[in-house]
DNA sequence: CTCTATGCAAAAACTTTGCAGGGAT
DNA sequence: ATCCCTGCAAAGTTTTTGCATAGAG
Protein backbone atom coordinates (compact mmCIF):
# COMPACT_ATOMS: atom_id res chain seq x y z
CA UNK A 1 0.00 0.00 0.00
CA UNK A 2 0.78 3.67 -0.32
CA UNK A 3 2.46 2.64 -3.67
CA UNK A 4 1.71 5.97 -5.23
CA UNK A 5 4.46 7.68 -3.54
CA UNK A 6 7.55 6.56 -2.65
CA UNK A 7 9.31 9.67 -2.35
CA UNK A 8 6.95 10.41 0.80
CA UNK A 9 7.31 7.02 1.85
CA UNK A 10 10.74 7.45 2.13
CA UNK A 11 11.17 10.40 3.69
CA UNK A 12 8.67 8.75 6.11
CA UNK A 13 10.73 5.20 6.64
CA UNK A 14 14.13 6.69 6.80
CA UNK A 15 12.86 8.90 10.29
CA UNK A 16 12.18 5.53 11.13
CA UNK A 17 8.92 5.89 11.94
CA UNK A 18 5.81 3.98 11.27
CA UNK A 19 4.55 4.52 8.00
CA UNK A 20 0.44 5.47 8.35
CA UNK A 21 -2.14 6.55 6.13
CA UNK A 22 -2.41 10.02 8.02
CA UNK A 23 1.44 10.97 7.56
CA UNK A 24 1.26 10.06 3.94
CA UNK A 25 -1.41 12.73 3.14
CA UNK A 26 -0.26 15.41 5.47
CA UNK A 27 3.10 15.01 3.38
CA UNK A 28 1.81 14.52 -0.01
CA UNK A 29 -0.21 17.99 0.45
CA UNK A 30 2.81 19.47 1.61
CA UNK A 31 4.91 18.64 -1.18
CA UNK A 32 2.47 19.57 -3.89
CA UNK A 33 1.21 22.91 -2.18
CA UNK A 34 5.26 24.53 -2.72
CA UNK A 35 3.43 27.11 0.06
CA UNK A 36 2.84 27.33 3.60
CA UNK A 37 -0.25 25.39 4.28
CA UNK A 38 -2.52 25.73 7.77
CA UNK A 39 -4.66 22.95 9.20
CA UNK A 40 -7.46 24.52 8.02
CA UNK A 41 -5.85 24.86 4.55
CA UNK A 42 -5.01 20.96 4.67
CA UNK A 43 -7.96 19.69 5.82
CA UNK A 44 -10.45 20.47 3.30
CA UNK A 45 -8.55 17.44 1.05
CA UNK A 46 -8.16 15.07 3.64
CA UNK A 47 -10.67 13.69 6.21
CA UNK A 48 -8.43 13.65 9.22
CA UNK A 49 -8.98 14.36 12.71
CA UNK A 50 -6.98 17.39 14.17
CA UNK A 51 -5.88 15.61 17.16
CA UNK A 52 -4.43 13.28 14.88
CA UNK A 53 -3.14 16.13 12.18
CA UNK A 54 -1.26 18.00 15.12
CA UNK A 55 0.32 14.92 16.87
CA UNK A 56 1.81 13.93 13.40
CA UNK A 57 2.93 18.00 12.79
CA UNK A 58 4.39 17.96 16.25
CA UNK A 59 6.36 14.63 15.36
CA UNK A 60 7.47 15.93 12.07
CA UNK A 61 9.08 18.63 13.19
CA UNK A 62 10.67 16.60 16.42
CA UNK A 63 12.35 14.41 13.41
CA UNK A 64 13.13 17.89 11.50
CA UNK A 65 10.87 17.21 8.73
CA UNK A 66 8.71 20.51 8.40
CA UNK A 67 9.07 23.94 9.41
CA UNK A 68 6.54 25.98 11.10
CA UNK A 69 5.34 29.38 12.06
CA UNK A 70 2.51 31.92 12.69
CA UNK A 71 0.91 34.34 10.34
CA UNK A 72 -1.34 37.30 11.49
CA UNK A 73 -4.14 35.59 11.60
CA UNK A 74 -3.36 33.60 14.49
CA UNK A 75 -3.02 30.53 12.53
CA UNK A 76 0.20 28.32 12.31
CA UNK A 77 1.53 27.51 8.32
CA UNK A 78 3.62 24.61 8.19
CA UNK A 79 5.94 23.55 4.85
CA UNK A 80 7.99 20.53 3.71
CA UNK A 81 11.72 21.72 5.12
CA UNK A 82 13.95 22.75 2.33
CA UNK A 83 16.50 25.10 1.59
CA UNK A 84 16.58 28.21 4.08
CA UNK A 85 13.69 31.20 3.20
CA UNK A 86 11.98 34.01 4.87
CA UNK A 87 8.51 34.50 4.67
CA UNK A 88 6.95 37.51 3.80
CA UNK A 89 3.44 37.74 5.34
CA UNK A 90 0.94 40.37 4.03
CA UNK A 91 -1.11 42.57 6.66
CA UNK A 92 -3.27 43.76 4.15
CA UNK A 93 -4.12 40.63 2.89
CA UNK A 94 -2.86 38.18 4.39
CA UNK A 95 -0.92 36.38 1.70
CA UNK A 96 2.09 34.92 2.75
CA UNK A 97 5.43 34.93 0.63
CA UNK A 98 8.06 33.01 0.28
CA UNK A 99 11.55 34.72 0.14
CA UNK A 100 14.50 33.19 -0.99
CA UNK A 101 17.78 35.33 -1.43
CA UNK A 102 18.01 36.71 1.46
CA UNK A 103 20.76 36.89 3.56
CA UNK A 104 20.53 37.29 7.20
CA UNK A 105 22.87 36.26 9.65
CA UNK A 106 23.72 37.41 13.50
CA UNK A 107 27.17 36.11 14.91
CA UNK A 108 26.46 33.41 17.14
CA UNK A 109 22.83 33.18 17.04
CA UNK A 110 21.55 30.16 15.15
CA UNK A 111 18.86 31.30 13.10
CA UNK A 112 15.64 28.52 12.24
CA UNK A 113 13.57 31.04 10.56
CA UNK A 114 12.79 34.34 9.42
CA UNK A 115 9.45 36.18 9.43
CA UNK A 116 8.58 39.45 8.00
CA UNK A 117 5.60 41.35 7.88
CA UNK A 118 4.54 44.02 6.16
CA UNK A 119 2.74 45.35 2.93
CA UNK A 120 3.19 43.42 -0.13
CA UNK A 121 3.64 44.99 -3.74
CA UNK A 122 0.27 44.29 -4.70
CA UNK A 123 -0.97 46.09 -1.37
CA UNK A 124 0.63 49.37 -2.50
CA UNK A 125 -2.26 51.92 -3.19
CA UNK B 1 -5.53 64.68 36.63
CA UNK B 2 -2.32 62.05 34.74
CA UNK B 3 -0.19 65.03 35.16
CA UNK B 4 2.37 62.71 36.31
CA UNK B 5 3.30 61.73 32.79
CA UNK B 6 3.30 64.56 30.32
CA UNK B 7 4.91 62.48 27.25
CA UNK B 8 2.38 59.70 27.82
CA UNK B 9 -0.66 61.90 28.14
CA UNK B 10 1.18 63.97 24.69
CA UNK B 11 1.00 61.05 22.89
CA UNK B 12 -2.68 60.28 23.41
CA UNK B 13 -3.79 63.41 23.11
CA UNK B 14 -1.78 64.07 19.64
CA UNK B 15 -4.02 61.21 18.56
CA UNK B 16 -7.28 62.72 19.51
CA UNK B 17 -8.37 59.79 21.46
CA UNK B 18 -10.10 59.81 24.33
CA UNK B 19 -7.21 60.09 27.75
CA UNK B 20 -8.45 57.48 30.19
CA UNK B 21 -6.53 56.22 32.60
CA UNK B 22 -6.02 52.97 31.32
CA UNK B 23 -4.70 54.09 27.80
CA UNK B 24 -2.06 55.97 30.49
CA UNK B 25 -1.45 52.55 32.45
CA UNK B 26 -1.09 50.71 29.27
CA UNK B 27 1.78 53.62 27.61
CA UNK B 28 3.36 53.94 30.88
CA UNK B 29 4.18 50.30 31.17
CA UNK B 30 5.07 49.77 27.74
CA UNK B 31 7.70 53.15 27.84
CA UNK B 32 9.49 52.03 30.97
CA UNK B 33 9.47 48.55 30.13
CA UNK B 34 12.00 48.90 27.18
CA UNK B 35 11.27 45.57 25.56
CA UNK B 36 7.93 43.94 24.13
CA UNK B 37 5.58 42.93 26.50
CA UNK B 38 2.65 40.69 26.78
CA UNK B 39 -0.83 40.72 28.33
CA UNK B 40 0.11 38.79 31.02
CA UNK B 41 3.40 40.66 31.92
CA UNK B 42 1.26 43.86 31.95
CA UNK B 43 -1.65 42.86 34.33
CA UNK B 44 0.91 42.49 37.10
CA UNK B 45 1.39 45.89 37.23
CA UNK B 46 -2.08 47.20 36.45
CA UNK B 47 -5.63 46.16 37.54
CA UNK B 48 -7.73 46.37 33.95
CA UNK B 49 -10.21 44.29 32.53
CA UNK B 50 -8.60 42.39 29.86
CA UNK B 51 -11.38 43.52 27.24
CA UNK B 52 -10.06 46.35 28.54
CA UNK B 53 -6.37 45.83 27.48
CA UNK B 54 -6.60 44.43 24.13
CA UNK B 55 -9.53 46.76 23.46
CA UNK B 56 -6.88 49.74 24.02
CA UNK B 57 -3.59 47.76 22.05
CA UNK B 58 -6.24 47.46 19.13
CA UNK B 59 -6.90 51.30 19.12
CA UNK B 60 -3.02 51.79 19.59
CA UNK B 61 -2.18 49.80 16.97
CA UNK B 62 -4.55 51.73 14.51
CA UNK B 63 -3.04 54.55 15.89
CA UNK B 64 0.12 53.70 14.39
CA UNK B 65 1.28 54.06 18.52
CA UNK B 66 2.69 50.50 19.08
CA UNK B 67 4.14 47.54 17.43
CA UNK B 68 3.00 43.48 17.89
CA UNK B 69 3.81 40.12 17.03
CA UNK B 70 3.52 36.77 18.26
CA UNK B 71 6.24 34.44 20.22
CA UNK B 72 6.61 31.04 20.23
CA UNK B 73 4.94 30.53 23.53
CA UNK B 74 1.14 31.80 21.24
CA UNK B 75 1.12 35.27 22.58
CA UNK B 76 1.29 38.58 21.55
CA UNK B 77 3.87 40.96 22.74
CA UNK B 78 3.53 44.70 22.52
CA UNK B 79 6.05 47.64 22.33
CA UNK B 80 5.88 51.58 22.00
CA UNK B 81 6.66 52.73 18.37
CA UNK B 82 10.28 53.39 17.80
CA UNK B 83 13.08 52.96 15.34
CA UNK B 84 12.96 49.97 13.08
CA UNK B 85 14.36 46.75 14.21
CA UNK B 86 13.88 43.01 14.61
CA UNK B 87 13.29 40.68 17.10
CA UNK B 88 15.21 37.61 17.94
CA UNK B 89 12.95 34.68 19.60
CA UNK B 90 14.58 32.25 21.35
CA UNK B 91 12.88 29.03 20.45
CA UNK B 92 15.22 27.22 23.77
CA UNK B 93 14.32 29.87 26.11
CA UNK B 94 11.69 32.09 25.28
CA UNK B 95 13.28 35.29 24.77
CA UNK B 96 12.86 37.93 23.22
CA UNK B 97 16.11 40.00 22.11
CA UNK B 98 15.29 43.21 19.98
CA UNK B 99 17.90 43.16 17.02
CA UNK B 100 19.12 46.63 15.75
CA UNK B 101 21.23 47.17 13.28
CA UNK B 102 20.56 44.67 10.71
CA UNK B 103 19.53 46.03 7.40
CA UNK B 104 16.78 43.98 5.72
CA UNK B 105 15.14 45.27 2.32
CA UNK B 106 12.98 44.22 -0.52
CA UNK B 107 12.32 45.99 -3.24
CA UNK B 108 8.61 47.19 -3.61
CA UNK B 109 7.88 45.67 -0.02
CA UNK B 110 7.15 47.58 2.64
CA UNK B 111 7.85 46.30 5.86
CA UNK B 112 6.75 46.73 9.41
CA UNK B 113 8.57 44.02 11.34
CA UNK B 114 10.83 41.01 11.34
CA UNK B 115 10.91 38.10 13.50
CA UNK B 116 13.63 35.84 13.76
CA UNK B 117 13.24 32.65 15.32
CA UNK B 118 16.31 30.37 16.89
CA UNK B 119 18.95 29.83 19.15
CA UNK B 120 20.48 32.41 20.96
CA UNK B 121 23.29 32.43 22.46
CA UNK B 122 23.17 31.38 25.70
CA UNK B 123 21.12 28.28 25.15
CA UNK B 124 24.01 26.96 22.40
CA UNK B 125 25.35 24.11 23.86
C1' DC C 1 1.77 -9.65 19.74
C1' DT C 2 3.34 -5.18 21.12
C1' DC C 3 3.60 -0.58 20.88
C1' DT C 4 2.43 3.43 18.46
C1' DA C 5 -1.29 5.98 15.96
C1' DT C 6 -6.06 7.37 15.58
C1' DG C 7 -10.74 9.32 16.66
C1' DC C 8 -13.76 11.49 19.69
C1' DA C 9 -14.77 14.62 23.15
C1' DA C 10 -13.41 17.65 26.39
C1' DA C 11 -9.95 21.04 28.01
C1' DA C 12 -6.62 24.70 27.51
C1' DA C 13 -4.85 29.19 26.34
C1' DC C 14 -5.29 33.58 24.52
C1' DT C 15 -8.29 37.00 22.52
C1' DT C 16 -12.81 39.01 21.21
C1' DT C 17 -17.69 40.42 21.69
C1' DG C 18 -22.39 41.81 23.85
C1' DC C 19 -24.35 44.54 26.95
C1' DA C 20 -25.31 47.78 30.56
C1' DG C 21 -23.33 51.31 33.30
C1' DG C 22 -19.53 55.03 33.88
C1' DG C 23 -16.54 58.78 32.44
C1' DA C 24 -14.23 62.27 29.29
C1' DT C 25 -15.03 66.35 26.59
C1' DA D 1 -25.63 65.81 27.01
C1' DT D 2 -23.28 62.92 23.95
C1' DC D 3 -20.37 59.32 22.73
C1' DC D 4 -16.72 56.75 23.80
C1' DC D 5 -14.71 53.69 27.37
C1' DT D 6 -14.97 50.11 30.92
C1' DG D 7 -16.03 45.77 33.46
C1' DC D 8 -18.14 41.44 33.59
C1' DA D 9 -19.41 37.30 31.58
C1' DA D 10 -19.83 34.56 27.84
C1' DA D 11 -18.29 33.09 23.31
C1' DG D 12 -14.67 32.29 19.77
C1' DT D 13 -10.38 30.22 17.72
C1' DT D 14 -6.71 27.41 17.32
C1' DT D 15 -4.16 23.78 19.45
C1' DT D 16 -3.62 20.09 23.09
C1' DT D 17 -4.76 16.11 26.09
C1' DG D 18 -7.16 11.73 28.02
C1' DC D 19 -8.83 7.56 26.93
C1' DA D 20 -10.33 3.51 24.54
C1' DT D 21 -9.85 1.27 20.05
C1' DA D 22 -7.46 0.27 15.66
C1' DG D 23 -3.45 -0.62 12.97
C1' DA D 24 1.70 -1.07 11.67
C1' DG D 25 5.83 -3.80 12.15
Amino acid sequence: MYEHNTKIKKLIKDKNIKLTTARVAILEILEKAKKPLSYEDIKVDISMDKATFYRNIAKFEKEDMINSFESNDKKRYFELKKEPHAHFICMECNSIQCIKNIDITLPNYEIYNVTINGKCPDCQI
